[in-house]
Parts: structure tokens; C-alpha cells; sequence
DNA sequence: CGGCATCCCGTGTGATACTG
DNA sequence: CAGTATCACACGGGATGCCG
């Protein structure tokens, strides 16, 4: 779509680009990664307010698996594992403020909403 | 979460805009609304390949309400009806470059998906 | 032509509970 | 602490058909 018609809608880079990051709690858990820089997992799922165990640890496999966050695990008692961003996420960041602005300007038009 | 954490995270900018372009089919149909300036509701279903009736009509109606798009009606017999964005529906467009610029490194990166 | 009404189904998501 | 297992359900979305 970036300037001419995909014959398939998946081969657009924005309709791909959802695939990876449009579903409900990605952006809540990719901004709390970013914000956080290197974060634990229970104190991601508290920063990430309301969000269960199964979607986030679901949703940080595939992230990881698709090359947006890093899984860090060390081998104590207690267990501990760290999520960061890869590089490939925080190139994410700035099309997410600029996509942020737009939403904030949306946000005082748009008064009846959701 | 532009800067600092959401009491709720409807009150996040970026999650509220995805609340507006977020579902499957509305950044194909913004996309094609952009690319024509301006366009019919048949030729648009045409071009939004794949989209339903009932799917295509309800998003063009939502958005009309979150103002991001216009409708226009003819009172001719056939009737005809026209749709394009509004200035707000067109100030996203840049976001939505700076997104697909990076969908498009990650198709790239990633093999292996959806 | 430009829709809306209906029915139906897949799956993403929520809730709860359990484990190494 | 960092998850997995299981169940259940709402809801977005597909298919079909009808109407002004």
C-alpha cells in the first residue's frame, strides 16, 4: 500500500506491521518495555495494568519470536527473567509517538467515544 | 503513556488511536480513501478487496463520527454517495508512512508469520 | 447504487487454578 | 517468581439476503 495496490492485503508493510503489534495489549506492553528499558516480568504485568498471564507471556513469545523484545533468564532461586526492546522494537518508537500525537489531537476533537 | 504512565489506558493517546484506525480493516479502507481524495462507495468496496457490506458501512459510519472521514450524498437517482478524508483523517497519513516504513524493514528481518 | 438485517462462527481474551 | 493449563464466552467479522 505504501504507494501502489498489493494484490494481497498481507503484503502491505502497514497491514503487516499490525499483525505484529495491532492486537489489544501490544503497545501497553512495547511502551512499558521502552519506558522501562530492561524490565522483570512481574513488575511488567503490574505496569501493564489489568492484563492477564496467559496474553502476556503469549504475547512477549511472539514478540520475541518476531525480533521486538529480548527474553533474558538467569539461572537463580528465585527465577529471573528480564525483557528489554531489541533494536527492531525501539525503531518502532518513534512511529508509535508520532501515531501518539495524532491520538492526542483525536483525543480533543472526538469527545463521545468507546 | 507518552511520557508518563495512565491511570487507565484508555487515557492513553496511542491506545485511543488505535481504538480509531485499530481493527482490521480500517487502515486498508483510510488508505484507499487517501489515495483517491475522494471516492464511491461500490468502487471503494472494490478496491478494499475482500471487505463485506456490512463490515465496509459500518467503519465508513464510525469514522464519519470520529471525524475522520466525510461522506457525501447525492440526491440523484442512481444514488450516489462519495466518500474522503477529513483534514484530521489526513494528518494521519504521515504516522501511517512512518509505520509502513517500518513494517517494511521487519517483513525483511521476519521469514516466518501469520 | 448504497446500504441494512440476520444468522453464524472462529478466536482472542478473561477468569481461575495449578506448577517448577 | 515466572509462567502454563483449562474452560468459557463475547465480539469482531464472514456469508447471505433484502430494501429504498
Amino acid at each position: 500500500m505504501s504507494e501502489e495496490g498489493y494484490k494481497r492485503k498481507e503484503d502491505c508493510p502497514l497491514t503487516f506491521a499490525l499483525t505484529l503489534i495491532g492486537s489489544k495489549w501490544r503497545l501497553p506492553i512495547i511502551w512499558a518495555l521502552w519506558k522501562n528499558k530492561t524490565i522483570r516480568y512481574n513488575e511488567l504485568k503490574r505496569q501493564v495494568d489489568g492484563i492477564t498471564n496467559m496474553v502476556l507471556s503469549q504475547s512477549l513469545k511472539e514478540m520475541e519470536k518476531h525480533g521486538l523484545v529480548v527474553r533474558t533468564q538467569f539461572m537463580e532461586m528465585p527465577p529471573r527473567v528480564e525483557y528489554s526492546l531489541t533494536e527492531a522494537g525501539e525503531a518502532l518508537i518513534p512511529s508509535l509517538k508520532s501515531l501518539a500525537e495524532w491520538g492526542k489531537e483525536m483525543q480533543v476533537k472526538v469527545t463521545d467515544l468507546v
